[in-house]
DNA sequence: GCCGAGCTTGAACATATGTTCAAGACTTCG
DNA sequence: CGAAGTCTTGAACATATGTTCAAGCTCGGC
């Protein structure tokens, strides 16, 4: 059990799909492309992970954790101000680049071709939901659960339509507009 | 030059591709799915498009002339009416389809992973985005052609929202509030 | 009827891709 | 060191896929 290089290895392999799924979308994730920018055997891919719909698989999980951080509570700070930084976070920096987000795209595109890939990712999106239905609970006590949820669904079609025409290569100063717009619809009266 | 099966044979291949696509993601496009779908000879698919990146290009223009339908004004209509028809057909029930939405996802993608396929793509969009300011400039006289664009590109955000969202299964409600937020977008004084 | 041009077919070829596996390298622990 | 277990490799196999092509078909015009 050679802890520190294993995991290495494995992760690098996941860090090479991502790079690929995000370069040449799905047709240029293939056992010998990943292999080859892992920088190890093919073998090995299919030693780690059964076959290739598991691979993608553990793709799929690994971007739902990270999609979790996203509404992640600082504990440190008001309520009020963790909303707010959440929803700019959706457009910081690391979020609203190229690479990041053809990778949602493509994730998307593979949940809505794949059966098995649509529940992981289904699954991930009412998280993301329920985590940001609370966050908006804990910043406006005054809300009802049922209108909390209803703003962040309100708020999530307009995050989803920054990230989508980010991508479509919009100027960028209808995203800050869009940013506004989610900050009003979660904190109006 | 059988003009009438001829247009036929070649119109139901772009179908077939429509329809893989739709379905199954771009890995479900290959020539022989193609063929079987359009229910032809693996021979005639190539017959008319030369190449595979030559099928896909012509069901991107084929999407794009049918986006353009949407922000093609009714002359009929009064300006304002026009817009209003406008922003309620990208959420009308020929639009909010599964089949389309997820064909739509698809190109996205598709588009996000090709330099050639892009084009085409950015394109389209730029038009619908123009159309859509025209729209505007036409109803709100008041307007500076700036501010107009500035209108559009806000829509449009949530407008590619609202697609996306629909397909990941968000409730309908959320959808109309939002088709109710592109209005007021469009029509603030 | 027959010719020619365009349309249609499916076999054939070259290449790409997912998966398996026998063999070797490396680590850990006695 | 040496054995056992784990990790790593690349060749090999079966299948899938894009493309080509020679042959047949269809149909309008002579």
């Amino acid at each position: 059990m050679n802890s520190g290089a294993q995991v290495d290895r494995q992760s690098r392999i996941l860090d090479a799909v991502l790079e690929l799924l995000s370069r040449h979308g799905i047709s240029g994730v293939n056992m010998r492309a990943v292999a080859r920018e892992a920088g190890v055997a093919l073998g090995l891919v299919n030693y780690y992970y059964a076959d290739k719909p598991s691979l993608i698989r553990a793709v799929l999980n690994r971007i739902g954790e990270s999609d979790m951080r996203l509404v992640t509570p600082d504990p440190e700070a008001r309520p009020d101000e963790q909303l707010r930084e959440a929803l700019r976070r959706v457009a910081g920096p690391e979020i609203l680049t190229t690479e990041y987000l053809s990778l949602r795209l493509h994730l998307w595109a593979l949940a809505q071709a794949d059966e098995g890939f649509a529940l992981v990712n289904a699954e991930a999106f009412d998280q993301y939901l329920d985590g940001l239905a609370t966050l908006i609970g804990n910043a406006k006590p005054g809300l009802s659960r049922e209108e909390c949820k209803e703003r962040a669904d309100d708020i999530v079609v307009v995050q989803n339509g920054m990230w989508l025409t980010s991508l479509l290569g919009i100027d960028k100063a209808a995203i800050q507009r869009s940013i506004a717009r989610t900050e009003q619809i979660a904190f109006a009266d």
